[in-house]
DNA sequence: AAAGATTGCGAGTGATCGGTTTCTAACCTA
DNA sequence: TAGGTTAGAAACCGATCACTCGCAATCTTT
């Protein structure tokens, strides 16, 4: 399906690309670059102003293309956005992957670390676009319709990174449910963070969050 | 400054009231009448519609008002969302303590029930206007400058009524941490409700919230 | 190099936005 | 009951919305 290859194997194109590389370009060059420009800017001016007032031409004015332009790519406002959402929600979980590859040599308990990163991902500025897309959608039946096949794989790719990062506790029976207590509070507490922040307050929340999972996983599951 | 007890201290007025109370009003019932209608559909249509589709004219429509009609008694549509969010407020948590005093006689765990009624307070229709007024103040200055302190009084309000509707647990050093991580939790799950629904998921949740806090109220703070 | 396909542009379209203005109907004071 | 004030209705304003369309520029194929 994709031909992306096709351009570096005519060696004429690649001398051209070569001699003026900014001014030629193949179409599919172009294509993908003015769509990864219209999905960047859709993010930022989502992140900026909100679902509303991401409007086609703020969107286009930021990207650089024309209001006619952007309807080559996408016909509708609606597609744009459903592309905007695939591209946070891989860049979320690729962004926690690489930081715990990166950090877990260094940390001194994993879930302490799987925490921290887990609350800095959910305040982070893509999940504000992620945010914003969900409260659009809570309202927009087109846009929740278009949206919900990419929550449902989303929100499986966020159990199964967590099993894959935590390969230790993922076997508890109460992995899961704890997973998902605390994705949750790190949920609510990205949204009272929209109106107000008290760093205290985030501190003692984290350390009570880290007590409890760790209490949580001592335990078997007797409750029933 | 208010003037309601005017009306009532004619005479002449009461009878005609009495003769036709539907016809005849005085001038501060039907401006209180219009306006409580404007504030009820100002709520409803943003539950239903959203905060950016709440539009004049949909909040005309839906009370029976005229569109000049509106802002004879509001200056702006910020004015009037002003008024919504304190009104949704107030009820939210006069919606709470109700429900509390109805219910603990019966219930078992106080704290059981004060987290059940949490959560379904955060999950009522009117929950749902209070966060589409959160969420759009995200990106709009003027909103969120308007809301500040309608938001400040109402996160006293929500501990102050912890403490009093708990007494026995409010004396506890880490009460306030508790309260805010619960609130906090239950503000999660309102929001991850918009996309999607797991009573399974819920229900464990809720039970692994209650054990939570019960094992933090039993230890003193004994973390620093 | 000619012909054909793809991409980019920007002036339109009708609908709707928040807000103003003008005028009539209802109510209050005296 | 006369004169003044308030409430409500509806036409109107410029700005902005998502989207269309015909045309020019740029690749690709022959």
């Amino acid at each position: 399906m994709r031909r992306a290859a096709t351009a570096a194997a005519s060696p004429r194109r690649a001398a051209a690309a070569r001699a003026k590389p900014a001014a030629s370009r193949t179409q599919t060059e172009r294509r993908s670059s003015t769509i990864a420009k219209l999905v960047q800017a859709g993010t930022e001016a989502l992140i900026e102003l909100g679902y509303a007032r991401t409007s086609i031409q703020e969107i286009c004015l930021r990207a650089g293309v024309s209001h006619g332009g952007l309807f080559r790519h996408f016909p509708s406002r609606l597609e744009l956005m459903k592309r905007v959402a695939v591209e946070v929600g891989d860049g979320l979980l690729d962004r926690y992957r690489q930081q715990f590859a990166r950090l877990q040599q260094h940390a001194h308990d994993p879930i302490r670390l799987a925490l921290e990163l887990c609350r800095g991902t959910c305040q982070s500025r893509s999940h504000q676009a992620w945010f914003e897309l969900m409260m659009a959608a809570r309202t927009d039946p087109d846009l929740r319709a278009a949206l919900a096949p990419i929550w449902a794989s989303n929100h499986a790719d966020v159990l199964a990174l967590a099993g894959q990062l935590l390969p230790e506790q993922s076997g508890h029976p109460d992995f899961a449910a704890i997973v998902d207590v605390m994705v949750t509070l790190m949920h609510g507490e990205a949204v009272e963070r929209f109106v107000h922040v008290d760093p205290e307050v985030e501190q003692r929340r984290l350390a009570w969050a880290q007590q409890a999972v760790q209490q949580g996983l001592l335990q078997a599951a007797t409750r029933r």
